[in-house]
DNA sequence: AAAATTCAATGAAATTTAGTCATAGGTAGC
DNA sequence: GCTACCTATGACTAAATTTCATTGAATTTT
């Protein structure tokens, strides 16, 4: 069987012109390359070179076994190279989870600085999860996941990155755009509007209409948040959104930002990871990143 | 750096899906797989593999090693197959070389049987030499030379494969057409049109005008047969060629055959080829073919 | 829950392989 | 014919790979 070895000898025996030349830029003595080939071509069972005298010329065989190592050897050296990538954390690939949907016009503004810094570093982002982004997380499909809720567990590390208050959005002919903060018992005659993920991970729900047993009008889901937003602004409807999202909107479109309850909910992003990992570079630096985002917009 | 081992051990430990299934899979004991890979992480500086209590699962450098090795390995498997093939001869290449232009088409039907009965063979045909169908040979520019005008030399050897008799075509409407054979004389006030080498290699003038110091009216030279006989049909010259060719053409062209001399220039075309090679398996079954192709022409 | 089974890691020993040294036989150039 | 250079070969050595024997740990079976 061909080995690398014998690919790097044809084309250094090709390259140097002798065995002796070849040999020493193998770093081989003559008689280890003379010992070399000889064996290569008892194995094969075929001439590779013609050896008239002193000179040396290549059979049909030998020049096809050539053409093979001048084509298969850049590969290896290719492969060396990006292994010494991963190895020097040059190269790799962060698969971000996300279980925050609002979160993710923030994720871009982290995400555009990271794979400036780290140009071999690829960064997935998923956003659906079979059995949730914890289980994601524990079977290796993502390595980060970014939530408002963690769940403590001991092999996973979360860190807060991003503290917001939930709030109201409401369009600015509600009649509840008069008010500056609301109690659950304000949304009986509202339409809801939310992702379409299950109500328990909806801390409009969770923490703000089902402690007071009440419930809106009606629950109506949508995918996408500028949609939502534009349904709120033409009043068919009221959103909860963290402030600094809601305050966004504000500035474009007729809405009005309520708190929730007297002293708001206030709640942080957090990110999860495998604890076992907490020193892979990509991730810290993916985190610190995050944390500055979250600081700029928290002051701004 | 990464040798095809790794690449091998890469492969078969996913195949498997455990160290010892792989191991003795590559007929190892698992005892020496496990040491193999721990150097492999340990020279590469990289973790391929997390390994999690008896649970193995690639790591993201290890993934992009796996793949490399499902892409390379098919290679090495491949130059293997060939090398056996060239092992075997069941492939390699015979580079023919010609100095005979009529021979063409006799060449061609002897291409077609060797090509059929050597798949993987190639034929390459050359026709012009820097230095001559010999120095071709010599040099290993071609592997076997057809030619009528054999040179001995030490280390070529030659043999007859098809004894052929120079003639004169001429048109019908030639006044020599006439006649049904002609001295050199008649020749004087006829356009001879031959292909475009030196006259030293041409037949008609070493061996008939030459020796009795006569010339023709006009030469001119061209590179088709084809074409020749279309002018020669036209009677707007005459040509020399081997009866058989000459023949075939007389059939479909008004043109008629005239024995050069009393008793004609009778001719073999030769084929030549380095003599330690006189066992090459291709060599002999080209010549083979060759003679055999030779003897129905004769014949017919 | 205990026992049995399967798997991977490890150190030491054994084996195989590859390489070196010393030398001989050729070829090319002077 | 001399010299320099190249390749081949056998004996020896060093290095690597592989095996053996054993341990510890994780699963599966009973």
């Amino acid at each position: 069987m061909i080995e690398k070895i014998h690919l790097s000898i044809m084309r250094e025996i090709n390259r140097q012109g002798s065995l002796t030349a070849a040999a020493s830029s193998l770093n081989l003595t003559q008689s280890a390359l003379s010992h070399s080939i000889k064996k290569l071509e008892l194995q094969s069972g075929i001439a590779l070179w013609l050896k008239d005298g002193r000179q040396i010329r290549l059979t049909e065989a030998g020049n096809y076994l050539l053409e093979q190592a001048n084509r298969v050897l850049p590969q290896f050296e290719r492969i060396d190279e990006t292994l010494r990538q991963f190895a020097g954390n040059e190269r790799g690939s962060l698969r971000v989870g996300m279980e925050c949907h609002p979160c993710y016009q923030w994720l871009l503004k982290v995400v555009q600085p990271f794979l400036a810094q780290s140009p071999g570093v690829d960064i997935d982002v998923k956003q659906r999860f079979q059995f949730g982004g914890m289980a994601a997380l524990f079977n290796y499909d993502i390595d980060l996941l970014i939530t408002p809720d963690p769940i403590l567990k001991e092999q996973i590390m979360f860190e807060p990155v991003f503290p917001y208050e939930l709030v109201l959005v409401v369009g600015q002919s509600n009649k509840l755009s008069a008010l500056t903060q609301l109690e659950p018992a304000d949304l009986a005659d509202q339409t809801l509007l939310t992702y379409p993920v299950e109500t328990a991970r909806l801390d409009i729900f969770q923490q703000f209409l089902l402690p007071a047993k009440c419930m809106p009008r009606l629950h109506k889901t949508l995918e996408a948040t500028d949609i939502i937003l534009q349904m709120v602004a033409a009043n068919r409807g009221v959103t909860a959104m963290p402030k600094w999202l809601a305050l966004e909107y504000a500035q474009k479109l007729p809405v009005k930002v309520l708190r929730l309850g007297k002293s708001g909910i206030n709640k942080h992003i957090y990110v999860g990871y495998r604890k076992h990992e907490q020193h892979n570079t990509h991730l810290q630096t993916f985190i610190r990143l995050a944390k500055q985002q979250a600081s700029q917009i928290t002051a701004g």
